[in-house]
DNA sequence: CGTTGGATTGGCT
DNA sequence: GCCAATCCAACGC
């Protein structure tokens, strides 16, 4: 069965590599404006941290990082790209700098809505992917702050936490690539693309 | 103050 | 596989 409580702050209030893994299988409920509840089983995560040269806090705290630096258990939403926002979850203590990044999910409430929002039905295109994720909650930049353990627009249930995790190499970074820092749930088919997996085979072969 | 490029996505070749 | 979209934080001068 489904735990609808909320994790602990202190569940929270540990190394980011140590939580990442242990939101698998935890579900996100957001409420829109208009009431409207949605929710999703998170499938895929990735883990930053200070002293992490990927991360948006490893060069210190700025006006656009500062929730990551606050305590544990609030959103970091940011933009990026010009047009997509992503979402974190801010863990460990106050003044260090690590969150964990929310990439895939599984629908569970609220399809239908989500659908209208990402303009397809396709469940694979929902939520498979951090920007997806957030187009389809609906979570843009206001929405940084937000209390996930004690706010009502947004907040995390202990769900059905997943017993194993697979990790590898992060998506989309430059700089430390050889951390293996995302987690997913192994198999799970709402896991976004990209994945490392064994030997893809490539369309760029010597001749 | 100007430049660069990004924790992405979707459409086209 | 390749690249445009489209904003703006961070960094260099």
């Amino acid at each position: 069965m489904t735990d609808r409580r909320r994790p602990s702050a202190r569940f929270l209030a540990r190394a980011s590599p140590d939580v990442a893994p242990a939101l698998l299988g935890m579900t996100l409920v957001r409420i829109l404006p208009d009431r409207t509840r949605l929710s999703v089983r998170l499938v895929e995560t990735e883990a930053y941290d200070q002293t992490d040269p990927a991360s948006h806090s490893f060069r210190g705290r700025t006006e656009r990082n500062a929730v990551m630096f606050g305590p544990a258990g609030h959103l970091y939403v940011y933009f990026t790209y010009g047009m997509h926002f992503c979402a974190n979850v801010v863990t460990g203590r106050a003044g260090q700098g690590s969150a964990v990044l929310l990439r895939a999910a599984e629908p569970l409430e609220g399809i239908e809505a989500m659908a209208e929002r990402r303009g397809t039905a396709d469940p694979r295109l929902l939520c498979s992917g951090p920007a997806r994720l957030c187009q389809a909650l609906g979570i843009e930049r206001g929405d940084t702050g937000e209390d996930l353990l004690g706010g009502k627009r947004i907040w995390l249930e202990r769900g059905s936490r997943a017993p194993t995790a697979e990790k590898g190499p992060r998506v989309g970074i430059r700089h430390a690539v050889e951390r293996p820092w995302r987690f997913w749930i192994p198999g799970d088919r709402f896991v976004s693309r990209g994945r490392p997996g064994p030997a893809r085979r490539s369309a760029a072969r010597p001749t």
